[in-house]
DNA sequence: GAGCCCGCGTAC
DNA sequence: GACGTACGCGGGCTCG
């Protein structure tokens, strides 16, 4: 038999509350003027109560209108307090309205206060045995506080037993009334001792007891001046304590059963919102009715674990969906697992390491179905699950269905692949979202601190999510002809990405450390001279400071226009800096802070504790082309440009014994562009081995190869890089600093050299127009739906993206087909080596000394071989102790 | 105080 | 506005 715990009750005291909402929040109103600021105020605490605590029973108490015991006891009595804000009053009758919305019982009795309501419901319940919990940020209501009575700040998230009043107050709930007595509160005009305040009731208190106590022991009290005001004021004493009592005994009742919570009338909820316009608020509604209810099953016996796992064994294929104590699987503790092998039901195993005997047993048990081939390991980032698995020593085998990268490649756009995202789109459903279990803020908690049963719906509903997405998502793939490109090149290159993350990279911190130093000193003298320059201290870092400075201050010309003012970016300091010190200035400093605070300060911070390496999360469902990204850190933009920026490079580093081999692919995308478009002239560049820049420039200018300048060169690089980004003939002329009319003319001059090229680019638009997406080489689809929009600016940039997803996707293709294979050959050739970054057209691997040269000439022959285009690809491959002597 | 956007700058 | 794709920093605004 099952022992019920005590119910609950909590009681809200509304008039409290309303007007706390109503300070806090300022300003709001509808579009039709009318103040919304406390109505929404009091919702959202409302609305977090009924989230966070679940209440059985519940009841709101409000002040009723007109006068009550303690008028009549002392007619000064709340008098002089401020009458009610104009713009509060009106929201009230909307917060009752609102309470009744949410079909929670609303008291307000003639005569009797709010406080005396509570009081007297509180000693009723807690008489009967229910716990009673007092939602209210007044202090009066302290005294309130019993073993059956404690009461709830809610805005400052504080919860107070006796032992809490003391704290907070100095004495105990049963003196509560007494030291209000003495000190008074100037917001009951409860007058209180004339000359006492808080310190002094409280000590007076403490000595004597009660109110009757000290004025009995008057005498005693060594200040003459509250010697003499405890006499002369006794009876005001006495009325004042009795004032701030909050009565126990008014006539209020309430059954227990009437202030049940069975849930919100949804839709008088919503025509509320509507009229106060809460839209987010509508919306969220909305989503409640689309909560699936998942049977989710919290394993808690040996018994019960084994008989899940028999049954994953049976089924065959199983949904994983681990939890993590925070995001990055590389840092995190694995808190526990959602399990789900048929629809609409699900299981959860909790790992906490907190309860280690358990956490052992499990994995032990779930072990073999993890690392077994049998049971096909399905779920919505495999790699994360990989990943988590792999650092407890359990090898995960046998992966099946990756949701997540089948919802990337459906539409690669998409702003977020999450199995929240992937619900919504998949099966229409909403899920419960991680704030809802974990809050948000600072005082959001780790999935570690959260009770395993409440974790339990959580992941086992996540888990069932992704094994109902799988078939669904498997479909559309096919459909989409997106078979091959799923399984065999973005399925099997989760487990790559997933070994790249985990090896990591060595950075030489000492060397960071040493350069922090010296770019802190740089940054101090570069610093007083800006000071200097400008004629004033200000900070360097906030453009919009910097923007008073130069064009308000020392009126330097202004150039390009943005959101806030005009810009102050590098095209801009540089042109400046022609007429005045300052902006060269200012860009030394940028470069510098720049580099100090997105690499050498935050790389270091980065270090694994247990690995001593930076392991970076390469994140396979985020570019709209097919490309990877890398997170915490980006390890795609370490600096290379600049002496200055290299010597960051030089802090990746080889261990002892081993070299870095950077193999990066030259020229990747205009191989491609030569590929996809068959021109002629530009494969036969290729093929000869030039060097495409100098064969365009001598196309343009119409000289010999052999008599193309350096600035010829620069310019022809521009234009074809401008090819693959859909250049524009402004684009072209801002970036080269020519007339649009001069730029046009190039263009017309490269396309006229490459002609292939020209009917490629319309082709693609002519695909995009029809089909409203584009594909690489691999079949890849971008959506483009703007590519018909009638707004030229959104149809240009959608044609621009045209052109360049093909490009650019087709070389993401073609570099995770090598690494994949390249993965695969390691393992068996050279165990030792491993790849351990990827930066778009770079492999970056870490290998013995004594293996540099075979690996060398295996990973060069494999990228280079990886497709045979029309123009066949070239590899520069290095080795060396860190990435700068390697690349 | 947290979360978001902006401006900016790094990479390919 | 004006050549593609990313990530992340500091500033500063808005929100609650």
């Amino acid at each position: 038999m099952t022992v019920k715990p005590n119910p609950t009750l909590y009681l809200i005291d509304g008039s409290n509350y309303v007007y706390r909402a109503f300070f806090a929040i300022q300003g709001l109103t509808n579009s039709r003027g009318f103040p919304t600021n406390a109505v929404y105020g009091f919702n959202n605490m409302l609305a977090r109560l009924l989230r966070e605590r679940k209440p059985e029973y519940i009841a709101v108490v409000f002040d009723a209108r007109g006068p009550t015991f303690r008028n009549e006891a002392f007619e000064a009595y709340k008098a002089h307090r401020k009458p009610m804000p104009d713009e509060l009053k009106p929201q009230i009758d909307v917060v009752k309205n609102l309470v009744r919305a949410y079909r929670i019982p609303l008291l307000e009795i003639p005569g009797i206060e709010a406080d005396d309501v509570i009081g007297t419901l509180a000693r009723k319940f807690e008489g009967e045995g229910v716990q009673v919990v007092i939602v209210s940020g007044d202090k009066d209501l302290m005294q309130l506080v019993s073993g059956g009575v404690v009461m709830v700040d809610t805005m400052k998230d504080k919860t107070y037993d006796a032992a809490g009043v003391e704290e907070r107050f100095g004495v105990g709930p049963d003196r509560v009334a007494e030291v209000l007595g003495l000190m008074g509160d100037a917001s009951d005009n409860i007058p209180g001792v004339p000359g006492v305040g808080p310190k002094t009731a409280l000590k007076l208190i403490k000595d004597y007891g009660s109110v009757e106590g000290v004025l009995r022991n008057a005498a005693k009290v060594r200040n003459e001046r509250i010697r003499k005001a405890l006499t002369e004021h006794a009876d005001q004493a006495r009325l004042s304590r009795e004032l701030a009592t909050v009565k126990t005994d008014a006539a209020v009742d309430l059954s227990l059963e009437s202030a049940h919570y069975a849930g919100p009338d949804r839709e008088a909820l919503k025509a509320l919102f509507k009229e106060l316009e809460f839209t987010s608020l509508i919306e969220g509604l909305d989503v409640r009715d689309r909560r699936a209810g998942v049977k989710v099953r919290l394993v808690s016996t040996a018994e019960e674990l084994h008989g899940l796992v028999r049954g994953v064994g049976k089924a065959g294929a199983v949904a994983l969906y681990p939890v993590l104590a925070s995001e990055l699987p590389m840092y995190a503790e694995l808190v526990g697992l959602g399990l789900a092998c048929s629809p609409g039901e699900a299981f959860y195993v909790s790992l906490a390491a907190g309860q280690a005997a358990w956490r052992d047993h499990a994995l032990k048990e779930l072990s073999p179905v993890l690392s077994g081939e049998k049971v096909l390991k399905h779920g919505h980032d495999l790699k994360n699950a990989l990943i988590a698995f792999s650092r407890l020593g359990i090898p995960l085998r046998g992966a099946g269905d990756d949701t997540m990268v089948a919802s990337y490649l459906l539409n690669p756009s998409k702003k977020s692949h999450d199995i929240v995202e992937a619900a919504r789109e998949f099966l229409d459903r909403e899920l419960i979202p991680a704030r809802e279990l974990l809050g948000s803020g600072s005082r959001a908690l780790s999935p570690a601190d959260v009770d395993p049963a409440a974790m339990a719906p959580y992941a086992g509903e996540r888990a069932e999510a992704a094994l109902a997405i799988r078939p669904l998502a498997g479909e559309r793939i096919r459909e989409a002809g997106l078979g091959d490109l799923y399984g065999n090149v973005e399925m099997p290159l989760v487990e790559v990405l997933a070994a790249m993350e985990q090896r990591g990279v060595l950075v030489d911190q000492r060397r960071l450390g040493e350069m922090s130093g010296q770019f802190e000193r740089l940054l101090s003298r570069s610093e007083e001279k800006i000071y200097g320059l400008a004629g004033e201290r200000f900070n360097i870092n906030s453009p919009r400071q910097l923007q008073v400075i130069l064009f308000d201050k020392l009126k330097l010309a202004k150039g390009r226009k943005i959101k806030e003012g005009y810009s102050t970016d590098v095209d801009t300091l540089t042109a400046l800096a022609r007429s005045h010190e300052l902006p060269a200035e200012i860009l030394a400093y940028r470069s510098i802070a720049k580099l100090k605070s997105t690499y050498v300060d935050a790389l270091p911070a980065m270090v694994h504790p247990q690995t001593g390496r930076i392991h970076t999360s390469y994140n396979q469902t985020v570019t709209a082309t097919g490309r990877l990204s890398s997170s915490n850190p980006n390890l795609q933009n370490i600096p290379v440009r600049t002496p200055e920026g290299r010597r960051i490079r030089q802090a990746f580093v080889a261990p002892e014994g081993s070299v870095l081999v950077s193999a990066d692919y030259s020229q990747i995308e205009l191989h491609v562009l030569a590929h996809l478009s068959g021109d002629e002239a530009l494969i036969e560049v290729f093929e000869a081995g030039e060097d495409v820049h100098t064969r365009t420039a001598s196309a343009l200018f119409g000289v010999f190869p052999e008599m193309v300048s350096p600035d010829m060169r620069r310019r022809a690089k521009v234009i074809n890089f401008g090819v693959i980004y859909g250049m524009s003939p402004f684009g072209l002329s801002r970036e080269l600093g020519i007339g649009q009319a001069e730029a046009k003319e190039y263009i017309d001059s490269y396309f006229d050299r490459y002609k292939g090229v020209r009917r490629f680019l319309d082709g693609i638009l002519e695909e995009a127009r029809r089909d409203r997406y584009v594909c690489t080489l691999l079949n890849r689809r971008r959506y483009i739906p703007e590519i018909t929009s009638s707004n030229a600016a959104l149809r240009q940039f959608a044609e621009r993206t045209a052109i360049n997803a093909p490009i650019q996707g087709t070389a993401a293709d073609l570099i995770k087909i090598a690494m994949i294979n390249l993965h695969g050959l390691l393992k068996k050739r050279h165990p030792k080596a491993s790849m351990i970054m990827q930066v778009h057209d770079e492999l970056v691997f870490e290998a013995p000394e004594a293996e540099k040269e075979a690996l060398m000439a295996l990973v060069k022959r494999e990228m280079e071989g990886v497709m045979t285009l029309r123009a066949p690809l070239k590899v520069e491959i290095r080795a060396g102790q860190n990435w700068d002597e390697a690349h």
